[in-house]
DNA sequence: TCCTGGTTAATTGTTAACAATAAGAAAATG
DNA sequence: CATTTTCTTATTGTTAACAATTAACCAGGA
């Protein structure tokens, strides 16, 4: 397969598509090669094609895509920016698996950022704003519910994640947050499988929305840290059979 | 110069030792090639041999350490993840080169990251880390009036967050932290200059450690955070001059 | 004098071969 | 039969040459 055929445009999820255009930098609309091979790469892992802690060979790679091994590490090296790969000098490159701890590390990182856009939010959020925040919390209610819909409902609330980011004047922080909830979505979406854990999910959803409806910043904070609190919890109990040595 | 030559222990500020520290990952005790390429040369930049905004050639450095540019481009990579260099495809790397914007963006993400970490040392510190806390707020206090020591005030500073974050069970939360703090600490320097300035931050210093010791959370998240607003309001005046677009 | 165009030189991107290391398999030893 | 040792093989790390692009320079003309 010949790298200049590929439609850069098509990946397997929404939300690597979004990934890579944040940590594209605006001002190269035009993507590097290596810049789309980390781009495709990352597609199969935040779909779930290449599962953590598998191995990636360059040359592998290099073939796949029709050229020499040293694009394939600058591409690597981008993901490993991403944190979705995780490099071992000297030996080789696997799919980044997050253990209990790090999980917690993450999402207790993900909720101090978030606070930032929750207070902006609080204070300056435009009605318009405030519609499609309600509209995709809507979105949630309705998911919440309904079988089979972890998936969904975990990538709806990244979306949701997104959109809210965007209305902080910071791109760096939009892409922070970005990273990181890209990093634990994979494991989010373990918890978010049950519908208890979502309909738990969904009710703090829809108070935070009300407090900040009401300018209430202390409790929209409070809820949403309840929220990503909660989903760390959740997740943990689930990576265990992941890795094992880690259910301390 | 070869390379294996190379003390890596000898590092131009405390500064750039602890970051090269923090950013090597603590399963490989020693540091691979690269790795040490970026050390040295990112303890250039903090040091402030090398300026923002200056050209970083690929060749040269390949020359200078006796090694190929495939090592070197790595460790340019590995430069570009700590926020020192930054990579313009197919136009080279140059030194970092903050605006005001990207400046208070960092601040920005850097106060709320520290949030978490005084919410946790207001709930669970020991009053041993308090005791070291006091003397490193004392060594500030010294260090407010005396004349030409700006520089110093700042390392201090990044010292103390250091030790403050050290104190929270998050590694992820630490080495983002110091690499935030690394990248803005050269423009905080320049606001520190002024002695008014470094007893306007001693004094919210001297008071955060007060509400620490008096276990009011809340004040001494919202003294950290007015800290560290006026150190971005400081930097900005003064980082006009480094890119006068930005003044607006 | 200033702008425009083409030419040249320097630099980055890419490639393929070589070297060094680590993992796995086979053989030898207790 | 289990354990250790050695050897083989596959993979990463490094190198140097080649290709492609950018940026600077210079000449020519309005």
């Amino acid at each position: 397969m010949n790298l200049s055929e590929i439609p850069t445009d098509q990946f397997a999820t929404w939300e690597s598509a979004v990934a890579f255009r944040l940590f594209a930098d605006l001002e190269t609309p035009t993507l590097t090669v290596p810049e789309q091979i980390a781009a495709r790469v990352g597609d199969r892992i935040l779909s779930g094609t290449m599962l953590p802690g598998s191995r990636i060979g360059e040359q592998e790679l290099a073939d796949e895509f029709s050229v020499s091994r040293g694009p394939v590490r600058d591409a690597l090296r981008i993901l490993e920016r991403e944190g979705l790969v995780t490099l071992l000098p000297r030996r080789g490159v696997i799919v980044t698996e997050l253990g209990a701890q790090e999980l917690r590390e993450l999402l207790e990182i993900r909720a101090g950022l978030f606070e930032i856009v929750v207070r902006k939010l609080a204070s300056q959020a435009s009605p318009a704003f405030m519609q499609v925040l309600q509209a995709g919390v809507d979105r949630l209610e309705s998911l919440a519910t309904l079988a089979e819909a972890g998936n969904e409902y975990a990538e709806t609330t990244y979306r949701l994640l997104i959109l809210c980011a965007r209305q902080v004047d910071n791109q760096r922080l939009q892409r922070l947050l970005s990273a990181l909830s890209l990093q634990t979505l994979r494991y989010s979406k373990l918890g978010l499988a049950s519908v208890a854990r979502r309909q738990q999910s969904v009710r703090l959803w829809r108070e935070t929305l009300a407090a900040l409806k009401a300018g209430d910043v202390a409790l929209a904070v409070a809820l949403t840290r309840q929220r990503i609190e909660m989903s760390g919890e959740e997740a943990f109990t689930h990576i265990s059979p992941l890795s094992p040595d880690m259910a301390s």
